[in-house]
DNA sequence: TCACGCGGTTTGTGATCACAGTTTGCGATG
DNA sequence: CATCGCAAACTGTGATCACAAACCGCGTGA
């Protein structure tokens, strides 16, 4: 869990049943610790999570409108299998919304960003070194989206968001097959173009690392 | 109802009583039939459509996490007021989607299709001269999404149509405030670049329509 | 050996209920 | 006449239940 992140998005505790299954299951899917056709039955996840049916419906009701579970014929929950088309459209969703949210955010950014940023991404390369892929995304994640909170766009975020939560299970896939031991070299392109305050560099930096890291996607 | 829409949405008929309340409110919403802070109540909701609360539950939480209904302080359910910083930012989004949906839709766009975004024109015309706010919203937005159809990039279309439907109060709002008597005039451009292939151009007359449409917004 | 069919089990759905918190409206009091 | 207070009504929450449909596995038959 990343609890530094959380004041920014000005959610409150907000704990009842149902935010409770709801947070739990969406970080199991936007980390990737969900193999994609994944199968969830309510009463599983109201065991899991200590609470009955009823909570359970409305989370994974919420997630479905997030894209985030699919209802497979007849109303069985699982995690998506994305096609290749749908893969590539999500990619260029991200490839559209994410340098649009770094540039906004470059105007905001300072160095005490940058280094917490630096340190996440070496939390990165350690995760990708150790192999471990939900780390992996986890931290990939956490890299992009602490320099978007500077974006102070929330709708665009919650958007993105949404994309990732969408692609989740997919990444899962993809980094458990390609079991890559090289840090993906568009970080540091990034924070290069933040020291500079380059915001066409930045731009692209983003734009490539994004399209690179979900070129090995499809299948 | 715009039946002529749905088969490029493959959304099967799901005559489940939560996908009926949802779609229902859902259209209401968007359509602009609700003022925001409207407050609506679970058991309300459940009688006007003749179910119990359980599948208005479903369907309130599902609109919730798209952002078109609020919770407001301790659990009450209400149409969203949106700040202009939040307005704003939901204008940029559109400006940002918008015209990369037009632009993909350009490329498979037919001459039938510019014909049946213009006869949705008359009748967003109609509906100025009639001063119908709801039929205004509901003309404009079929006009755009009968044109977002044509992109095949379902994702992104609905990743917009969330943007609609959190703008959807909001916009009622302002069309029965300024009650106007013309035509927007960006529409005329749009169908212009259409027939003329001009990507360029329609991807202009998008940004500025969405823009424009949305300056008056702010309070 | 393989395909088919049938019954037990599991699954999602929707209704109902008890409960706790909030709001509301009426009446008493200054 | 205005203001405060309290009780009744209302609201969302979560648990439980009955039910129908789908699924799975085992056994039978070709």
């Amino acid at each position: 869990m990343q609890p530094a992140l959380r004041p920014s998005l000005p959610e409150p505790p907000a704990q009842s049943a149902h935010d409770r299954v709801y947070r739990g299951l969406r970080q199991q899917v936007m980390h990737g610790e969900l193999f994609p056709g994944t199968p969830l039955t309510l009463r599983g996840i109201g065991k899991s999570f200590g609470v009955s049916m009823t909570p359970a419906r409305e989370a994974v009701r919420r997630l479905t409108a997030e894209g985030a579970l699919t209802f497979s014929a007849s109303g069985r929950v699982a995690t998506p299998e994305l096609s290749n088309e749908r893969i590539e459209e999500l990619a260029s969703i991200r490839a559209l919304l994410e340098p649009e949210l770094a540039s906004r955010a470059l105007r905001r950014a300072h160095m005490a960003l940058i280094d917490r940023m630096q340190s996440i991404n070496e939390a990165n390369a350690r995760a990708i070194h150790r192999q471990d892929p939900v780390d992996y995304i986890r931290t990939n994640l956490e890299f992009h989206r602490t320099l978007y909170l500077r974006a102070q766009s929330p709708a665009m975020l919650g958007l993105l968001e949404t994309v990732w939560l969408q692609l989740g299970p997919t990444m899962r896939a993809l980094y458990t097959r390609l079991r890559r031991t090289t840090a993906p070299p568009h970080h540091r392109l990034i924070l290069e173009a933040l020291r500079a305050g380059d915001d066409a560099a930045l731009r692209l930096a983003l734009r490539t690392d994004v399209t690179q890291g979900l070129r090995h996607l499809v299948v």
